[in-house]
DNA sequence: ACTAAATTG
DNA sequence: ATATCAATTTAGT
DNA sequence: GTCCGGGCG
DNA sequence: TGGACGCCCGGAC
């Protein structure tokens, strides 16, 4: 009984491991939650999580008592509140177009789905790309166990028994990567790429060309494009047609795996798809924006309008468009001027619970000298320092620093990183250290005037160094890229959706290799095979360490949504 | 003809010698313009103003585009942008309190005073304190021809052949200011002092102890007052009653020299008063203001509730609520918790323009000496330092640099001002050189705790310095504190207005002494005059040198309204 | 500028 | 027992 | 945090 | 001929 209350109370914590995000349906929750519950409660994690769960909630309070403010200023009050929204609801609809046309490419359980190419046996069985300290990602048949990306290992574990952890590859991923953007490319010249593993493509153009602006041409287009990254990489993907990027991004869910969704452009079909998808579909809306939006009585989109008013309340102007936006499907249909520079490089590792001062400082040297080293790398300078660290509780906490001058060397990166270290203590258990580097400046060309060399402040370091050179304990980092040769597939995929492409084994008669692909691309690898083109991209491959995949931007809203 | 056009586009430009500031009515406005503006045209100053002019000429230009835009949205968007702002007054109309008193005490011409005072010759005639550069102010006499502060005195040579430049002695204001604020502290020992002459003093709590909190107990307690001030320096003040600070303010004016005026804390009798007074009689809105508001019709307060509509589309709420509020004679009637700390100290200095840079160096480094030893008088110490400059052509720039540790030794004001000086350059012709200190800290005592002095960022001076030491060139400040005896003043003071003073010479029957006061007073000061108060105080006098005074906290908008 | 929090893959 | 890491944005101060 | 501009006496 | 000085706040970036 207490056990049962408990779990109940915990039924409200934000879960990061949604039901509602990966491709699954009707899976026994319950249980899973169960599981998972048993396996976090009692923890330091688990407290912090509901430590936050706490503060959210008292906002929620605090957002439904303003509702409530606002309700009783009294009808007329109202009524022009309403009005309010409406007329900007009708200003984001005349800029409604329907004209564009957006692929959305995604891989399917990417990590999991390169890992079980290079070794087949692990096709059947459930997976997950990662250790017992964290997932990655797992395929479809783990998933179905309720394993997802970015949920410990053990509870994975616990969740599904049978589970087999494939320790991640990053330099095959990013490997892959290249691959599918080299794709891309050829559709799409700026596609925007949002993570190693998808993009979105402004295709309008290629189907202008093609003179296949039609329903059909356009879905012909992205199988196409599916099929040519299924040549390239024999990894499946999936895919969203629709008239903005917003929707293209969430439509390429709707048939994952191995399968594409194409939302005609058209206000009610829109309006239709939209409606009845849950919020946390949304990109933008993560844990906790879907809680307070749960908790507002919003589920689905279609609630988003219905609680406009509510809404209005509590969020400001640009949240409100945000959802509002969101909710009538509107997103952004041309190209962002995306500033393509990095605006940050960091570093970060988890160990376990120290207090040893003398080890963390350690490790902020190495970091340093790691950072150091891929300024050089990057022909970059930076003037912001962030040393952060992740208590034994999970309370995060960063101190930064910004230098009035450009630094790149690794003695003043050490010297500002240990000047914010200090400011840190006392620092109690800590699980975690990290440093940053910000406010990059590339290819120190952009020195602006002999002036302001002159008016170039002094170094704002201490010229005695702490460091202790060549400290290059780097044995964290394992040396395992090279990639495994590929072992033939002999089973012929099934794909039971109409909107998955028929593969089959078949023999290229000019190579005389074996492929994985369909009927109608087999064509055009004979053409390329000809001019031997196929195959040598097919060896690239890249050396260095078994990092993780690092300068991978961001992902904003912007990519969605058209600012103003 | 020509002429004729050029000046008449001048016209409209936003003059600072505003017509409806000082207390004169109905003078020959267009001659005054017109020697204003042939003693302007053609000069640095004057091309330089022309071009601010013309910068809020284009705002204006976009603002009324924003209004035509957001009107041509329709009769229901203004309806309910309509509602919106009617809405807001409601809610600040709700706020109106009507129970408070509060006397705002003005010293009239007062620097001028205090010179016709201890030089009454220049009694009858038009004076001006300051010299061919700038006016201070001038009294009544001078007004007569358009002579302002803040007008250069060239200018005003020209309206007023006859007028009498009076070299300015800080010192004594200063004096005399500490003594009206030693009388206002008798009445409310929290007055809000807002430059050396003047006041806002909440007299509530003094009118209920005495049960006169009437029509005529207020007018009374502000003539009591006034005639004290006049006692202890003989010097006349002006006051307004009213219910807040915003009105008292306002209503000083009205009877201006010598007299006070009393608005009774009546809604309707508020509305009347409030709506016909110029919009640049509200603190706050000054030519840049005025100008913008002129421009869309609204000339008096009134006529802001006429075009809220047009307001509430080009201003962002603040704004917005300080004009309706304004407009309402809605102000703060609280004691506003002030930051007492001074948040800046800065000095500057303007010459005959030059480019030579060595000269600048020199100066700055006098500046920088004048700063350090004022940090070191108030046990302060800063963390940033600004350097800015005035152009041959009017134009204002400035540099400034904040550093991570509080500083106050001469050598590192003077490294971080040299640095940011070079940041200026090429300077070019330059008219003006100054230097500002600010992040000021108080007694350096809030050090919060060992570690954040551990974590002290080393200095970010370099020991080196381009310092000449001691080049104390003070010559600038001349030596002229002394104050004048006092010459007795022959002729009985007339006052013409209801609500003047009768004042008359009258002789103590205690000390001996002539006095210009009331009967009323004089029975006062002859009391006093047994414990031997009154004349200790007037003994008092200041030693330093003939700076102006600084350390007077700007005025915010705070001082008069409600924030919120 | 600095810090915390939210979000994505 | 055991809860990542890199990158970005926004909002508050 | 930096810079500019508006405002007040 | 020629147009001050010291202080504060708010907005934009
Ligand atoms: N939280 C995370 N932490 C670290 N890596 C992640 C995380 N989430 C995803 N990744 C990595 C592993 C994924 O294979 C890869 C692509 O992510 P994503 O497209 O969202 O899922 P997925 O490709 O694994 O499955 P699918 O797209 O089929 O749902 O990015
Ligand atoms: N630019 C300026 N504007 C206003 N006052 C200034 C200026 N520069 C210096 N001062 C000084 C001189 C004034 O005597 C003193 C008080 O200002 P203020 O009360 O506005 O005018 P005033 O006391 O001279 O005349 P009155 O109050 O009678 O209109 O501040
Ligand atoms: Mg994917
Ligand atoms: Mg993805
Ligand atoms: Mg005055
Ligand atoms: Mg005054």
């Amino acid at each position: 009984m207490e056990e049962e209350d408990k779990f109940s109370n915990n039924e409200k914590i934000m879960s990061s491991f949604t039901h509602e995000k990966a491709g699954m349906k009707g899976i026994n929750r319950e249980k899973i939650d169960k599981i998972i519950y048993e396996a976090s409660k009692n923890t330091d994690f688990f407290n912090h999580e509901q430590q936050k769960t706490d503060q959210v909630q008292k906002k929620i309070k605090s957002m439904k008592n303003e509702i409530q403010k606002n309700i009783q200023k009294g009808p007329r009050f109202i009524k022009e509140s309403s009005d309010e929204i409406d007329r900007k609801i009708r200003e984001f609809e005349k800029e409604r177009i329907l004209t564009e046309t957006w692929i959305h490419v995604d891989m399917d359980m990417f990590y999991a789905s390169v890992e079980i190419r290079d070794q087949p046996d692990l096709a059947d069985k459930p997976i997950a790309v990662g250790d017992t300290q964290m997932i990655t990602t797992a395929n479809y048949i783990a998933r179905r166990f309720g394993v997802r990306s970015a949920m410990p290992g053990f509870i994975g574990k616990k969740l599904c028994p049978e589970l087999i952890f494939v320790p991640p590859n990053f330099g095959k991923y990013q490997a892959e990567g290249e691959k599918i953007r080299e794709i891309f490319k050829e559709y799409d010249p700026n596609f925007e790429s949002m993570g190693l593993d998808e993009a979105n493509l402004l295709v309008t153009p290629v189907l202008r060309e093609r003179g296949t602006d039609t329903h059909e041409g356009r879905q012909a287009l992205a199988m196409e494009i599916r099929e040519k990254i299924f040549v390239e990489t024999q990894l499946t993907a999936s895919a969203g047609i629709a008239c903005n990027k917003l929707l293209a991004k969430m439509a390429t869910e709707i048939n994952k795996p191995n399968g594409q969704f194409y939302l005609q452009p058209d206000r009610d079909k829109i309006t239709e798809f939209i409606e009845q998808q849950k919020v946390r579909k949304v990109p933008g809306i993560g844990k906790v924006l879907e809680k307070i939006l749960n908790e507002l009585g919003v589920d689905v989109c279609g609630d988003i309008l219905k609680k406009k008013l509510e809404i209005s309340f509590v969020f400001n102007n640009t949240s409100l468009a945000f959802l509002l936006k969101s909710a009538l499907g509107l997103g952004s249909t041309s190209h962002t001027g995306v500033s393509e520079e990095q605006k940050s490089i960091s570093i970060s590792r988890t160990f376990p619970p120290t207090e040893n001062i003398d080890e963390i400082r350690k490790k902020l040297i190495t970091f340093c000298e790691n950072i150091a080293k891929e300024l050089e790398e990057k022909d970059a300078e930076c003037r912001n320092v962030t040393v952060f660290i992740k208590r034994g509780n999970y309370e995060t906490i960063n101190r930064s620093e910004t230098s009035k001058k450009l630094i790149n060397t690794l003695e003043d990166i050490t010297n500002l990183a240990f000047r914010q270290l200090e400011t840190l203590q006392p620092l109690g258990q800590i699980r975690l250290l990290g440093l940053k580097v910000g406010n990059l400046s590339f290819g120190r060309k952009k020195r602006k005037s002999i002036q302001s060399f002159l008016a170039e402040p002094p170094a704002e370091t201490e010229p005695k160094g702490v460091i202790q050179k060549k400290a290059t304990s780097e044995e964290e980092f394992v040396n395992s890229f090279l990639h495994t040769p590929l072992t033939p597939e002999k089973k012929v995929i099934e794909d039971a959706k109409p909107t998955g492409i028929k593969l089959m084994r078949l023999q290229c008669p000019v190579c005389g290799q074996w492929f994985t692909m369909s009927e109608y691309r087999m064509s055009v690898h004979v053409s390329e095979c000809v001019n031997d083109n196929g195959a040598k991209k097919r060896k690239v491959s890249l050396e260095g360490e078994n990092k993780r995949i690092k300068s991978q931007k961001g992902l904003t809203l912007d990519h969605f949504f058209t600012k103003k």
